[in-house]
This record gives structure tokens, C-alpha cells and sequence, in this order.
DNA sequence: ATGAAAGCGCTAACAC
DNA sequence: GTGTTAGCGCTTTCAT
């Protein structure tokens, strides 16, 4: 084992002390060009890397963000996750990826683990189950900024930034009454997060208000199996809805596979449309129509706000990302 | 802001010693019961948290490992990061994740900060280009073990972990061959890289050495459009194949978009066989048979292998991740 | 059983 | 321009 190269040794070796070097190795005005060019010379020969933890317990701050989310792979967090580490990367930060497994336990150690590593920051997805969010909270104190992604929680004073999900919803709606849809079947996921309730209530509401006369069939289906049975139900009956109506990536895959195994024509037998990151939409002929949530977006999005609330910004404030129809040939 | 407690901080408030304070906190034998009570009591009060850069500072090693991947958001790298992920979590230690955006001059960096965060070792798929590999080699030098996943360099001397390339593309021309298939098209990405190599070697041997009379048909698609559209030219001639071989999730993608816009009877007008890492092959109907190489698997092995080089295995060794027939309903 | 002291590598205020 | 010094929070050896 080679042991790494230090300011100590560089200062030994060079007969100077350790603070010129220092000095040196940051262009400091004070040191002559002379020392500069010696300095830097030897110190590249001896390949003298910084101890960041030496620089961090001095400085008693990092250059290192911590991301908490529940799963990594997934249709969405990958993209999310990308974005903010090339974001930071950019400006010369790092980041402390944990998975939570959706598990409110792991959730917080992976907190304390944020709060022993002194990250600069924190940016969260909180589980399915996350309720008590005191500990987050309690980071702030310590001037840890926190901003919840995505899955956030109810509490309305914390920063928070989301994808728009009403309008996210609501533009669907609006694109099926305007493709004169008439039976529309709405699928949406676990009833009980928020997400769901907040979709649901802006679609139900966007088709009510329409004043069209529009059949609206809405079930639930917690994942792609579900949403796959509810099709293959539906499609049992006479009366066939025109339109289907996907949450969720999650329940587009479902719907897709009944759609492929019905062997529908897509648009002809029905139109479809979904809310989605984007990726799963154009892996199907025709490409799915949806209303895009860009994970990518959110994650810059995000990082911006990181750098506002580090740089003063005490503003706490909901942000969202705004909805984008994305057309397709599948309605 | 309120400063974090610090093991002065308690013993100032204790009239103990810092040294006795550290102590009990680590239930050293030598405390009395006493003590050791009244310093845990106080601690979890003021809520104590070890400073990790004194501690790293101090014992010169940290519980970071270094992960450098080309892209995050892939139909692999997501599954391997969430696996290795939650290995390193269970066993205390935390991970740095990368990109490298396929950048050789940015993996340069990134193992850069993973030498300047003096992490424990380091993961690494390295980049398209990346041909040299004496910065990474150096780690090691400074007893940083490197360990090179999936997109490994060619180089010998190295720790690598593969999935079984040639093992997986000779079980799908094994299991085509048996499904009595006669006129193959076999779609592989970019000739140039190694993966693709050594697939495409193993597959046309086991069909040669078969002693069957097979057509086999071989085809470059770099993206997913060039399969899609290799499909459909394919389709658009008389004679048209009887089965599909897929090298990758990427290229199956492309293809059953074709197969849709064909309307293809899946598996009467054509067999369908992929490597794959099982989440593309499930969004279909039928579901595609697919020769699983798993990222999950992948990470699992990668980090057991780096526990055996840290506790001092300095063996040096190719391992692989075996591939397994996953059957579908496509062939 | 407890304390004092040195030192990990670095920065920065203060000399000269 | 360069050196001296103190200290970030912790561990650990050596006293007592």
C-alpha cells in the first residue's frame, strides 16, 4: 500500500511549510510564481490528491448531496435519479444514493446516515407509510436543506416538488372529450396515496364539467396484472368502452398486454391514453398518446431549488412540473 | 443553526473526559455501568451523532463504495445499481453513484472523487471508449480494490464480473433449434463492442456445430428504430424468417414494435427469443422468452466478490453471472 | 475506571 | 511572501 501523497509531505520534501504549499496548491495571490511552479510540480509527480474528509471536518460541510428514494429501478425514479446526479455533478457535488424498499424503518436510518455523512442536502421520495416526517424536518435545524420529490408528504409547510398531477389529468380528459369519446374506462391506482385521489378527483372533475355526455367508468387496479384483468373484463361485456384511460405507466403496461392479447386496434377499437415518464408509451405501435411527467424535468427542477435554498432562500414553497401532452397514434 | 453535538459537547456537560465520553459510547468493557448510562442517556437526548469525517480522518477509510456506471436510467444498470445498493446498506456501507455519460474524460473525474473520498472500493462499467485503464489499476496501489461489471475492459489482470455472454446467446440458439426453427434472423448491436462478440460468436456456433439445416440470418441494429425497421424489411420480402433471435432488451424493443405494426401472430408466424434482463420480455403479450443475464444477480456477486478482496483475497479472477432460459409464450 | 495528550490532513487568522 | 499556531471531532496509547 502506497500511502497518499499529503500537504506534510510535500511541504518535507520541498523545504517549506505546509501552509505555503497550501497556499500554493490554491493560487493564492500571496505566494510567488517561483514556489507556485515548484509547488505544483512536485505535487502533480507525487500525484497529491486533497483528503476531502480532512477539507470536511475543517470546513464542517460537504460537497455531497443525499437522494432517498423507495426503489431505484423503477418507471420513474432511474430518470429522476440521473438528472440530479448529472446536475450535481455539474456543480461539483455528489450524491448519497439510498433506497428506502418503501420501508419507513430503512427510511430513517438512511436519514441519520444523511445527517452523519453532513451531507449539504437532502432530497427525498417518502414511502407509501411515511406520516412522521419530524426527523426530516429536524434537518433543517441543523441548516441540512430538505426537499421532498414526487412522493411527498401531506404536511403542507415543507419544500416540495411534484409532478402536476391535476393538470397532468386534467389535459387527458380534455383530449379524450375532444377525440369525442364516449365510454371512457379510467384506471388509477392505490386509492389510498395522494397522487391517485389527486388525479381522480382533477380527471372525474374535467369530464363532469365538460358538459358532454361521457360514460365514465372508473376502477382501480394496484398493478399492471390488475389493470391487465380489468381490460380483459371489460372487453367481456357488449358494450365496449372507446377509451381507456391510464393512470400510471405501471397500469399502462397492464393495459397493453390485454390490448395485445385481445389482438384491439389501436385506435380503432379504442383509444388510448396515459400519464407517463415517457419511455414505456413508445415501446408499443402506435405509440401511446400521454401526458408526459418528466422525471428528468423534475430532477433539474429540483436541484435548482436545492441551490436557491442554499444560496438564502428560506421561501418555502410547493413547485411543480408542468404536464405536456405528448402525441401518439393510439387515439 | 444548531451546532451538531460533538463528544466535547458532552463531556464538558458531564465533567467527564472526552476520551472516557467516546468510550462508553462504544460500550468499551473498561466504563462502569454507571457512566456508560449517564453518556448513552445524554447522547440520545442530544441527540449524538458521530462526526464521519473526523472518524474517516482519523482511521483513514471510510464506508463508501464507488459505483461508475455509463448511464443510470438503462434497461440494466438500474437493476444492478438498486441491487448493489441495498447489499452495501445491510452490510453499513453506503454507495457513490456516477455516470460516466459514456465519457471516458468524465470517468476520469469520477474516479477522481471516488480516490478524493478515499472510498472503500470501487464498482465500475466503464465507458465505450475507455481503453486505459491504469487509473484505475493505480486504486489498487492505494489498497482501493477495483471491480469491473458487465462493460468490462479487455485487459487480463483485472477483477471482472460478467453475465455469461456466450453461455446465454448458445441457450437461445439451442432453444430455437429445438423449437424446430429453420430460417433465423438474429439481430446484434454495435459490432464493435465485446458483448456483442462474444454473443454473436457463441450463437452462430451453436447453430453450426448443431449440424442442422438452419438459415441464419445475422443483422446489425444499433437502436431500436434500425430493429423495428430490419423487421419490417424483412417481413416485406416472400420468404419471410420463423424466428427472431434478440440480442438485447434494446433490440427487442424495436422489434415487437414492428411485430405489432405487422399484427404478427406471436408465436405462429414467428418464434421470438431475446437476452434480456426480464423486465422488457413482461410487458408483452405473449410474454417473450428470454435468456435472463441479470443485473440484480450481477450486484449480488460484485459485492461478495468485494468483501472476499477486502478481507484479502488478492486473487485476481474473471466471475460470471449464469444465464437461465426463461420461458415466455413467444417461440 | 478515567484522563491527558498526540495526531489524522487541512485551513486560516495572525505573526514577521 | 512565508511561517507559526490553533483547531475541526475523533481514536488510541499511555499514564494514573
Amino acid at each position: 500500500m502506497k500511502p497518499n501523497t499529503t500537504l506534510k509531505k510535500l511541504s518535507h520534501t520541498l523545504g517549506l511549510s505546509i501552509s505555503t504549499v497550501s497556499r500554493a496548491l490554491k493560487n493564492h495571490p500571496d505566494i510567488s510564481e517561483a514556489t507556485r511552479q515548484k509547488v505544483w510540480e512536485l505535487a502533480n509527480v507525487l500525484e497529491y490528491e486533497p483528503n476531502t474528509y480532512a477539507i470536511n471536518l475543517r470546513t464542517n460541510n460537504s460537497k455531497l448531496f443525499g437522494l432517498i428514494v423507495p426503489v431505484i429501478s423503477s418507471y420513474f425514479y432511474d430518470s429522476l435519479i440521473a438528472s440530479l446526479e448529472e446536475e450535481a455533478r455539474l456543480h461539483g457535488y455528489s450524491l448519497l444514493i439510498l433506497q428506502s424498499g418503501d420501508d419507513p424503518l430503512v427510511e430513517q436510518a438512511n436519514l441519520k446516515l444523511c445527517k452523519q455523512n453532513r451531507v449539504a442536502g437532502v432530497f427525498a421520495a417518502v414511502t407509501k407509510e411515511t406520516l412522521d416526517i419530524t426527523s426530516f424536518l429536524k434537518l433543517s435545524e441543523n441548516d441540512i436543506p430538505v426537499i421532498f420529490l414526487d412522493k411527498v408528504p401531506t404536511y403542507a409547510h415543507c419544500n416540495k416538488i411534484c409532478v402536476a398531477d391535476a393538470d397532468a389529468a386534467r389535459i387527458a380528459a380534455e383530449t379524450l372529450l375532444s377525440h369525442k369519446k364516449k365510454k371512457i374506462l379510467a384506471l388509477f391506482g392505490n386509492s389510498h396515496l395522494s397522487i391517485t385521489r389527486e388525479r381522480q378527483k382533477a380527471f372525474r372533475t374535467s369530464i363532469d364539467e365538460s358538459g358532454k355526455k361521457v360514460r365514465l367508468f372508473i376502477q382501480e387496479a394496484n398493478h399492471p396484472a390488475e389493470a391487465c384483468e380489468r381490460i380483459l373484463k371489460a372487453w367481456a361485456a357488449t358494450a365496449k368502452p372507446d377509451a381507456i384511460f391510464c393512470m400510471s405507466d405501471e397500469i399502462l403496461t397492464g393495459v397493453m398486454k390485454a390490448v395485445q392479447q385481445l389482438k384491439l386496434n389501436i385506435p380503432e377499437d379504442a383509444g388510448i391514453i396515459a400519464i407517463s415518464n415517457g419511455f414505456i408509451p413508445q415501446l408499443y405501435y402506435p405509440e401511446i398518446t400521454y401526458v408526459e411527467t418528466s422525471g428528468f424535468k423534475l430532477g433539474k427542477l429540483a436541484y435548482t431549488r436545492m441551490m436557491a435554498i442554499m444560496a438564502g432562500s428560506s421561501f418555502i414553497q410547493q413547485m411543480q412540473v408542468d404536464a405536456l401532452l405528448v402525441k401518439g397514434g393510439s387515439i
